[in-house]
DNA sequence: ATTTGACCTGGAGTGCACTCCAGGTCGTAC
DNA sequence: GTACGACCTGGAGTGCACTCCAGGTCAAAT
C-alpha cells in the first residue's frame, strides 16, 4: 500500500509541513513519488513515521533523532550504536519520569492546601506556604 | 535573610539571566534592592522561585505560570482559580507520565531486538521490525 | 475549457524560553 | 586613585521545531 502526504499526515498525527519538514532534515528517507510527481508513502515509511513519534513523545531532541536515521541508512554495522542510543534515551525516560512523579507530589501538597483553604475560610494564605512539607 | 542575584541564582538553579528575565515578564514581583541598587531576594522571593522552578519542571509554559503569579497577587479571592490551575496541571502531568510509561515499553521492547540481533548475527533487520509485537 | 483541490518548491516567518551584549555604576582591595 | 568584580539597563540574538506563504503543476469534475 502507499499513502498520499494527507493520508501520512494523518496516520502518523504529524501535520503535512512536518512531514516535509522532516523529509528535508534528512529524518525520513524521501518516499517514492506517483506518477505526478506527488509523495507516496510505503507502509515502512509509517512504520519509521511511528516510531519517530515515539522517539518525539521521550523528548529526544531532532539532532539526535537525525543521528540514529542516519545511522539506521548505514545498515547492520551501526547497531551497536543505534541500541546505545536507546539505552540511553530509555535512561532518560525513566529519569524524567521520576522528576515528574515529584512534581505530582509537590501539586498534590499544593491542591491540598488550598483544599484546606476552602474548608475554613481563615489559615494561612497559600502564597505563604512553604514548598515542602 | 536577603540574597544578591548570584545567590538566588545559585539556590534556585536557574541563570542570573532568567531571574532578571523572569522578573521582566512578570514572574517575580521584583525583589527589594539594597543601598547600591542590586536586587535583593528575600527568602519567600526563593520560596516561589522554587515552586516555579517546579511548575517549569512539569511542562508548565510561562503564560501559565504567568496566569497563576498575577492571581497570586490578587489575594485570597483568586485562590479557587489558582487550586484550578494546579489540578489541571496535575492532570497532564499524569497523562504526561502514561505517556513517557508507553514510550518505555517501546523502547524496551526495540532494544531487546538489538539483544536478540548481537545474540544471533543472523535474523530480520531492527530497522524492519514493527513497532508493536 | 476552466475550475477545483491536492499537491509541489524554496524560502520566510513564528513562538517559546531563554541568553548574550554594550555600555555604565558601585563598593571594596591594593 | 585606580583596578576589579559584581551588578545594572535596554535591547538584540539564539536554537529549536515547526508553520506559513507565494507561485506553480497536475488530474479529475463540471
Amino acid at each position: 500500500m502507499s499513502y498520499s502526504i494527507a493520508e501520512a499526515a494523518r496516520r502518523s498525527g504529524l501535520s503535512i509541513d512536518t512531514l516535509r519538514y522532516y523529509e528535508r532534515i534528512k529524518l525520513l528517507e524521501p518516499p517514492a513519488r506517483d506518477s505526478a510527481g506527488r509523495r507516496a508513502y510505503s507502509d515502512e515509511d509509517l512504520n519509521w513515521l511511528g516510531f519517530l513519534t515515539k522517539l518525539r513523545l521521550t523528548g529526544m531532541p531532532i539532532k539526535s533523532m537525525r543521528e540514529y536515521a542516519s545511522l539506521r541508512r548505514h545498515g547492520v554495522a551501526s547497531a551497536g550504536r543505534r541500541k546505545a542510543i536507546l539505552v540511553e534515551q530509555r535512561q532518560s525516560v525513566a529519569d524524567r519520569i521520576a522528576e515528574l512523579q515529584g512534581c505530582l507530589d509537590i501539586l498534590d501538597y499544593k491542591i491540598a492546601n488550598y483544599e484546606q483553604v476552602e474548608r475554613k475560610a481563615f489559615g494561612v494564605a497559600p502564597e505563604m506556604e512553604g514548598i515542602s512539607a
